[in-house]
DNA sequence: AAGCTAGTCAACCGCCACTCC
DNA sequence: CGGAGTGGCGGTTGACTAGCT
């Protein structure tokens, strides 16, 4: 069958030889690649495009990182996958120099087993059934003792699954307003000062996917009113610790958090900062000119990429990091 | 040395979304 | 509006290799 480009063609399959590869490179080197479909053509190449364009990518291209994953790229792995499941495209562009390709294959061949022998279900990143029946009772104390908060975010699920909670941090919401000017809560969007409500409320935020990858739909339930979410990972997968969340009042997740964790914390209390303004965010996608265009970013198709980069990366996986560490990786 | 098995990874397949006519 | 062409993505396959018996 094949792609369309193809199905027209008598092409090559199978590995690329050293010589293909070598007249691939010269074209795209000297021309470009403004339409795969002609490449093959023009750098007298007995393939398709599409094969062209995958043998770029995934091999030729002249930024890619060759050689096996350090530690903080499969950590790094870890995180995006739990919040963005396997749309390796998208944690690929959080390995500068890695393909979806190499990313899934590396995920598949690895991670995955990691995963499985550590009893945690690496599609959802929460427990095995069959090995929760401590609950999490032997865990390391430093696990234990957090308060967790389940949170879910599926914008990139489908009607009907389960989304793995990640294990992420948002931006700090506004400062609470005065008692006489009540919050504006936008459509979709429930905000509750957890520093002016009991502590031991349970938070559960959701991002829906409403237009492709789009519109946050925060909610918070009450532990009074709807219990927490009952399959959360003991080992605190996908809960929020909340001095996490909140960072006006941040504490050390751990005591031996090293000097490097200690300088991208400050780093990031530095870039919130210099951009206070990111947090002024309007969730009913209207842009109310005030700084960093949030809530357009949440309806854009990128917005994963830059609900990431914007939130994510810069906290929840480098606050996790020590607790990631805590978890054998034996491979 | 030969056969078997499991792991790795490059490449293909099929689908979807987008653009253009 | 609808079909063709194309790019991009995730799932899967199969060739190759290393390790074991």
């Amino acid at each position: 069958m094949g792609h369309h480009c193809c199905s027209k063609q008598k092409v090559k399959r199978g590995l690329w030889s050293p010589e293909e590869d070598e007249k691939l490179v010269k074209y795209i080197t000297t021309h470009g690649h403004s339409c795969w479909s002609s490449v093959p053509k023009h750098a007298g190449l007995q393939r398709c495009g599409k094969s062209c364009r995958l043998r770029w990518i995934n091999y030729l291209r002249p930024d890619l990182k060759r050689g096996s994953f350090s530690a903080q790229e499969e950590r790094t792995i870890i995180d995006v996958h739990r919040i963005l499941g396997n749309r390796w495209a998208q944690i690929a562009k959080h390995l500068p120099g890695r393909t979806d390709n190499e990313v899934k294959n590396f995920w598949n061949s690895c991670i995955k087993k990691k995963l499985i022998a550590q009893g945690l279900d690496p599609k959802t990143h929460n427990l095995i059934p069959s090995h929760t029946k401590n609950n999490g009772c032997n865990l390391p104390r430093v696990l234990q003792h957090q308060t967790c908060t389940p949170f879910t975010m599926n914008s990139h699920m489908r009607v009907g699954e389960t989304m793995n909670p990640p294990f992420i941090n948002l931006p700090p919401p506004p400062p609470p307003p005065p008692l006489h000017d009540p919050i504006q809560i936008p459509t979709g969007f429930q905000y509750e000062d957890p520093r002016t409500t009991d502590p031991n409320s349970a938070l559960l935020w959701s991002v829906k996917d409403q237009i492709p990858h789009a519109t946050m739909d925060l909610a918070h339930t009450s532990s009074l009113e709807n219990p927490p979410i009952s399959s959360f990972n003991p080992l605190g997968f996908g809960f929020l610790d909340d001095n996490c969340l909140w960072p006006s009042s941040v504490e050390p997740l751990e005591a031996q958090q090293n000097p490097q964790q200690d300088h991208q914390n400050q780093n990031l209390q530095q870039q919130e900062q210099q951009q206070p303004k990111m947090y002024e965010m309007d969730f009913d996608g209207r842009n109310e000119e005030k700084g960093p265009d949030m809530g357009n970013a949440y309806n854009r198709p990128n917005f994963d990429l830059e609900f990431m980069d914007s939130t994510l990366l810069p906290c929840g996986i480098f606050n996790n990091s020590s607790s990631m560490e805590q978890l054998p990786w034996d491979c």
